[in-house]
DNA sequence: CTACTATTCAATAAGTTTCTTGAATAGTGG
DNA sequence: CCACTATTCAAGAAACTTATTGAATAGTAG
């Protein structure tokens, strides 16, 4: 019994992999665009993605040519932020490195996802997605606004002025939001982020929108 | 980042490092004991051992001759308890196991810690406690009487006649309970075991009586 | 100070993981 | 059926893990 569990700590047991399920949890992705994404060789993201299905945290379904990877189920993000909270806590090298870069940007002013559905239902707040087109197209937050963080400063013009601001992205440890928000106050805007990312809300069982319709 | 959180989850991907989490989730406990216990030499444990340690699972204090390790916090059960689940869920390996040996001995109508509370309250049921002596004495349910399985059958008479009996061991991938209420009922007593064990009652939060007095 | 114990350290041999490379497989469009 | 593409497989070199051994350290009791 300890042994399959060993063996499914050990699936995680690599960087690579982990950023290959952090990336899973943003929706299902051919491999290629794994590949890509986590700046790994196809052949070397075959392997490792091979390594996370025989584990059971990846399934596979092949569509034409392409093989599209995505997690097996709930419990695998569930798993994933275990793992962080743990990590985060204990060891002194993370430790140190989240309460340095992470929380020196804690001034941010980080919103709770319950606090954010108030202010959604109030229409007091205009909520911009700063990941890539692609992630934002395999789904996002209703009613959010996409400008990726490198477009951010060109594409200001698109967010209206009026309202505060919360920027989201990929979760906790994703410093896209963190860098948004600082952005936008930079260019005199009244913006904050989001606590989390898009895989917990989407964790918690809150509504997504995505590109298809669907 | 992603470095450090695979160290920790390479941390637990061996079985016997897992299986001493499991022991330490018992309570602290000096190397020597728990290589005994995990059935491994001594410096084979201690390099175990630090390990656990070096990746924040476990901590340990000397006092006196021996050096004793505990885990290092709350989340490490919390992070073994998803493991256990994703596992569980999708190895299908593991997933034979669980619905053969397991399942076929879900007859013995497991009582949640819910129902249990209640029928406590009522003072309607008997509590055994399987373990052995020391992991007893380092904490357990109040009012549990402790009868190690294998003096069961020859105590047998410590237990009251008249009610229901409900055993319970270290957790959901502990054997005790199900052999102890197997047991119980050949001899002609009424008795289910409890869902979880000892380390998930006291993650819980519900109340611990332990030898010390403490 | 000496004998003794519990734990850790260091070295080594056997086994496993990782990345790279190039070839094999399977599905598509003409 | 052919050329083409996405993915997987296979083999090998380098780096890590693991269990075992025996020696080193540090604390206790006489």
């Amino acid at each position: 019994m300890l042994v399959q569990f060993a063996k499914v700590a050990r699936a995680m047991g690599n960087p690579h992999r982990l950023n290959l399920l952090e990336l899973l949890a943003q929706g299902e992705r051919s491999v290629e665009a794994l590949a890509e994404a986590a700046g790994l060789s196809v052949a070397n993201a075959s392997q490792h993605l091979q390594v996370l299905r025989r584990n059971g945290l990846a399934v596979s379904r092949k569509r034409g040519l392409h093989v599209y990877y995505r997690l097996s189920g709930h419990e695998v993000p569930i798993l994933l932020a275990a793992l962080r909270r743990t990590a985060e806590r204990h060891v002194e090298e993370i430790g140190r490195l989240v309460h340095g870069y992470f929380q020196a940007r804690d001034a941010l002013e980080p919103l709770s996802r319950d606090d954010l559905v108030g202010r959604l239902k109030e229409g007091s707040v205009t909520l911009l997605d700063v990941r890539p087109p692609e992630e934002f197209a395999a789904g996002h937050l209703p009613g959010a606004v996409n400008i990726p963080l490198k477009d951010l400063k060109r594409r200001l013009d698109e967010l209206p002025a009026g309202t505060d601001i919360v920027a989201y992205c990929r979760g906790p440890y994703c410093v896209l939001a963190y860098e948004a928000v600082a952005t936008l106050r930079a260019c005199g805007r009244r913006a904050r982020r989001m606590e989390d990312g898009f895989p917990e809300w989407r964790l918690a069982g809150l509504p997504v929108e995505s590109a298809g319709g669907a």
